[in-house]
RNA sequence: UCCUCGGUAGCUCAGUCGGUAGAGCGGGUGGCUGUUAACCACCUUGUCGGCGGUUCGAGUCCGUCCCGGGGAGCCA
């Protein structure tokens, strides 16, 4: 017999349909009425099954009495009206197999409790927990519904490039590929000869898809990039990762107004759909993670975003009256105080700040006729901060090609990207959003180790 | 990378003034119950992060390294 589901069967409710459930015991209670309760998990639904063992099972002494949490088994048999509290629908079993044994005393997942530190200890054995099956299953319909949401407009999946010959936006260190024996390696006036290695120069893993974005953009109109980047630089924060998932839009015909317009009504349109589709976890993460949450999102989905320059939200800042560890000033980078105190003390709610001053933002946003600032947006939310980046690209060849030049690279690597500029050049916007920030977000969690399953960060790598 | 707080039983933690360790949970045994992270009784568990130093004596004080949390910078 085909199994089912778990959360097929809470679903639908089929009270007297047979059918067959494999998963992970969870706990086992035993009656002395003369059978136990084993409540398993499947993965497929934050609640479990309960299952009515009954001692008149051939195995029921010598298995069903030592199962443990952990233990892996199909149970058989028939769908029956709970009388007990806590679940409408549990299985009768008329046959249990047990699939693998978890020996109690070194299986490390308990009924209970443990930190988030130490199931990243376990990250083969966390996702059988409550937390990270929900943090699961929000994340896949998380990737889902980005997809849906640019699929229905239109939009083509680019895939970017992993390894890249160049070092894309001039910022963050980059991870390097080679194949070269590092004890070995040929080395040219001192430095190592890398037309010897596999690509003949150079390689790295990308920091970003954005630049392969704007070639098909200027091509295919919209598209979009997702899937992961790579950052080598040495920050060990509960935000940042060196294998992260990235989404970035591209839009060819399209200024910076209707790319804050795209990006406000993304995170909508993405927050909408996880309480629509994962509210069991949601209400999960809103019990034991953060109390605020999902009444946070639903604020996000019906409330405006304010939409003001960087100019405006300086001057805002310095009549605040308020004490800030970092001064305000025309010209400064915000801080996170800064922006927090915009979006959770002023507007109450998520801001978009655009036109910031080019000497804080990368080479390639448009300039402003005064020549001060660029087209660049950040959109904040409470708590989090910046959550999206973007900007209306330059796509004039000489102001370009002049940004290049004072941003310190070297044009020659940029050539391609120039000539973008020199046929057929058009208005085009974008912006890039780190997917695990956006996890954290949406499900509460403090640390980004643990809403990705296998966290790569400075000095880890196990799993 | 910097600042800061930590590392003690399988897990979560306590450990006062320096005198070689405890609780809860887990696990085991028994009892009880259509049970819900069940409950009750008894039993069980240690390289006190590593190395070095001070001391008659170090979980405790000092140095150093490793690992983790929080914050900062940078960003996504």
């Amino acid at each position: 017999m085909r199994r089912t589901r778990i959360a097929e069967i809470i679903a639908a409710e089929s009270i007297g349909a047979r059918c067959t459930v494999m998963g992970w015991v969870r706990t086992r209670r035993d009656s002395k009425g003369g059978f136990s309760f084993i409540e398993i998990n499947d993965g497929s639904s934050l609640a479990g099954l309960q299952i009515i063992a009954d001692q008149e099972l051939a195995n029921y002494k010598s298995e069903i009495l030592k199962l443990q949490t952990g233990c892996s088994i199909k149970a058989a048999g028939t769908l029956a009206e709970s009388p007990g509290k806590g679940q409408k629908v549990e299985l009768k079993a008329e046959e249990i197999e047990v699939l693998g044994w978890a020996d109690p005393d070194i299986y490390p997942l308990q009924k209970k409790r443990h930190s988030f530190e130490f199931l990243r200890s376990i990250a083969h054995l966390r996702p059988r927990t409550n937390t990270f099956g929900a943090v699961a299953r929000v994340r896949n319909a998380m990737a889902h519904a980005i997809h849906t949401f640019f699929q229905e407009r239109g939009f083509i999946y680019l895939h970017s490039p992993i390894i890249t010959g160049s070092d894309c936006e001039g910022a963050g260190e980059m991870f390097k590929v080679t194949t070269f024996d590092l004890n070995r390696a040929p080395e040219k006036e001192g430095d190592i000869d890398f037309t010897k290695d596999f690509f003949g120069g150079p390689a790295n893993l990308t920091v970003s898809g954005q630049l392969e974005a704007e070639i098909y953009a200027l091509a295919m109109g919209d598209v979009y990039t997702f899937g992961p980047t790579f950052r080598a630089e040495n920050s060990n924060t509960s935000r940042h990762l060196a294998e992260f998932w990235m989404v970035e839009p591209e839009m060819a015909f399209c200024d910076l107004e209707e790319n804050a317009a795209l990006a406000i009504e993304f995170l909508k349109q993405i927050f909408a759909s996880v309480l629509a589709n994962c509210k069991e976890d949601m209400e999960f993460f809103n019990r034991f993670i953060d109390s605020t949450l999902i009444k946070t999102l639903e604020a996000l989905i019906s409330h405006d975003f304010e939409i003001l320059t960087y100019t405006e939200g300086i001057e805002i800042l310095k009549k605040a009256g308020q004490k800030f560890e970092f001064p305000v000033e025309w010209g400064v980078d915000l801080q996170s105080e800064h922006e927090r105190y915009l979006c959770e003390k002023v507007f109450k709610g998520p801001v978009v700040l655009i036109d910031y001053p080019k000497e804080i933002k990368a080479f390639y946003m448009k300039m402003n006729q005064n020549e001060k600032t660029v087209r660049a947006m950040d959109v904040l939310v409470p708590k989090i901060g910046e959550i999206i980046g973007g900007s209306q690209r330059e796509d004039d060849h000489d102001a370009l090609y002049e940004r290049i030049k004072e941003a310190g690279l070297n044009t020659d690597d940029y050539w391609w990207y120039l000539e973008l500029r020199k046929f057929g050049s058009v208005p085009h916007s974008g912006f890039g959003l780190g997917f695990e920030r956006l996890i954290q977000f949406v499900t509460g969690l403090s640390n980004i180790r643990d809403v990705i399953p296998f966290p790569r960060t400075p000095g880890n790598l196990s799993f």
